[in-house]
RNA sequence: GUGGUUGUAGCUCAGCUGGUUAGAGCGCUAGUUUGUGGCACUAGAGGUCGCCGGUUCGAACCCGGUCAUCCACCCCA
């Protein structure tokens, strides 16, 4: 029994799932990111409106040391959250700016690290979706321009590239929103606007509308109905944005961002994922405040399993204003299972090591024993049989355990000083000298 | 938080309109084979039918409640 939306590893996708994280790290530590943990636990303040409504109501709020649930129960609950000190960590964009705060002194802006921890969630789970998950992130705190976003959308394309995932990267700005807004004449509704526009996936334009009439929203289509038609390949979108917002004071940074970044995209383009100018993306996320990113698999019905995007001032909650950053996140468990519904795991991950050593007791039993040992001690995983057993049986259990190579030592063998390996997969058994390692393991790695 | 689905063996499920000893496949254990696995055959172990209560002569089946699950919405990784 667990608790809901949690679940154990079992090995095969432990292993899966390190191949993915040392993946990670490594493009992660190419384009220079340094790796930190922070504590899964955090004030309450620290994360407290950092993650609009929606966010304050899923976190995981601890009772205090020594209070009463009863104590607490009738109370609202912005009372009760004057009673909270502590929380789990609901993301790691939040503490990383916490982060950057406390240890400002030690560190040199801008400042580039990667982080892949859990997060939790009181969330209803669901397909995809857990209490508990590991978030991968990279995040830039300090100065810097619009090569950040690029490197980023790099970065995103490099390793989907080399988990052969094929993904489309959603790219929008926050200033493009609040422009679109305040064309459509309702600036001062921008969350509610966004929020709705960003169901358009899902429900259609007509589907939009509706939602925005139920928010009680007026607005006026006709000023932003252009955006119901045309094409979203990249360049020519942004011309069509350009061109309508135009007049938009609150649009100009945005378009300003992205046409640099087309720019720079021009320069390095992505190699392996599709591309999307998608204004209706959102983000609930409060923290956002320039560009924003989202990944989704293509070929799998899950959610997203990436994010992020620009936040111009969040450590200046903590006390250090004029300090942004811009960074972005990979879902671990939904990469994961995107993977393997499509069969993308490296058959070369296994969990099992790759040879048994079978024997039949006694001196042949204490001659496998030193063998195995010898082999251990020169980095080679081997397992050994732990007792005298039927042949047949140490075979069934190699087989059940998914170790493909059987050494075996019986009496032939100590009588010869020789070793048989067989290769369980295509039933090939051949003999060696009990010293030719080299000879061994050549066949074993076949 | 809202709506719906499903709870029977380790797993996937069957069980007709309530009827007496609750089944199958896979898996598991042992053997056929005391130096050769996968296949086959034989035998065997394993279930408070989610839980509580009600209706009934009798409940896995009907009713109420409860817990869990999965799915959709919301939101997101």
């Amino acid at each position: 029994m667990l608790p809901k939306g949690t679940r154990d590893i079992l090995p095969l996708e432990k292993k899966r799932r390190v191949y993915l994280q040392n993946t990670l790290a490594e493009i992660f530590e190419c384009f220079g990111y340094q790796p930190i943990e922070t504590p899964a636990l955090e004030l309450f303040k620290t994360l407290s409106g950092k993650y609009g409504e929606e966010g304050e109501r899923l976190m995981f709020k601890l009772l205090p040391r020594g209070a009463k649930f009863e104590q607490l129960s009738g109370l609202s609950a912005t009372e009760m959250g004057q009673h909270i000190e502590e929380a789990l960590r609901y993301d790691l964009t939040v503490p990383f700016a916490r982060f950057v705060v406390d240890h400002r002194s030690e560190l040199t802006l801008p400042f580039k690290r990667y982080q892949m921890q859990q997060v939790w969630r009181a969330d209803r789970p669901q397909k995809g979706r857990f209490r508990e998950f590991t978030q991968c992130d990279a995040d830039v705190a300090g100065p810097g321009g619009m090569v950040q976003e690029a490197e980023l959308i790099q970065l995103y394309d490099w390793a989907f590239e080399r988990f052969a995932l094929p993904v489309e990267i959603r790219v929008n700005h926050r200033s493009l929103l609040q422009g679109l807004a305040a064309l459509a004449g309702c600036p001062d509704r921008f969350v509610d606007f966004a929020v709705g526009l960003d169901k358009l996936d899902k429900v259609g334009w007509d589907g939009v509308r509706a939602d925005w009439a139920q928010r009680q929203l007026f607005i006026d289509w006709e000023r932003i109905s252009w955006m119901s038609l045309g094409d979203t390949a990249w360049s020519a979108a942004l011309e069509r944005y350009k061109q309508h917002l135009s007049e938009e004071a609150l649009a100009q940074r945005g378009l300003a961002d992205l046409h640099e970044l087309d720019a720079l995209l021009h320069a390095v383009p992505p190699k392996h994922a599709q591309l999307r100018l998608d204004p209706s993306l959102a983000r609930g996320l409060d923290y956002y405040t320039g560009c924003i990113f989202e990944v989704s698999a293509l070929g799998v019905e899950l959610g997203s399993i990436g994010g992020g995007g620009r936040y111009d001032n969040l450590t200046g909650l903590f006390g250090l204003p004029g300090v942004g950053g811009v960074g972005i996140s990979f879902g671990l468990e939904r990469i994961a299972l995107a993977l393997e519904q499509l069969h993308l795991f490296p058959d070369s991950i296994s969990a099992a090591p790759p040879l048994l050593m079978a024997h039949l007791g006694g001196e042949a039993g204490l001659r496998a024993f030193t063998l195995t040992s010898q082999w251990r001690r020169s980095g080679r995983a081997v397992e050994f049989y732990p007792k005298e057993d039927k042949l047949r049986k140490q075979m069934e259990y190699a087989d059940k355990s998914g170790i493909r190579w059987l050494g075996m030592i019986g009496l032939d063998e100590i009588q010869n000083n020789t070793l048989s390996i067989k290769d369980l997969k295509t039933g090939i058994q051949k003999v060696f000298g009990q010293l030719e390692t080299e000879a061994i393991f050549d066949f074993v790695n076949a």
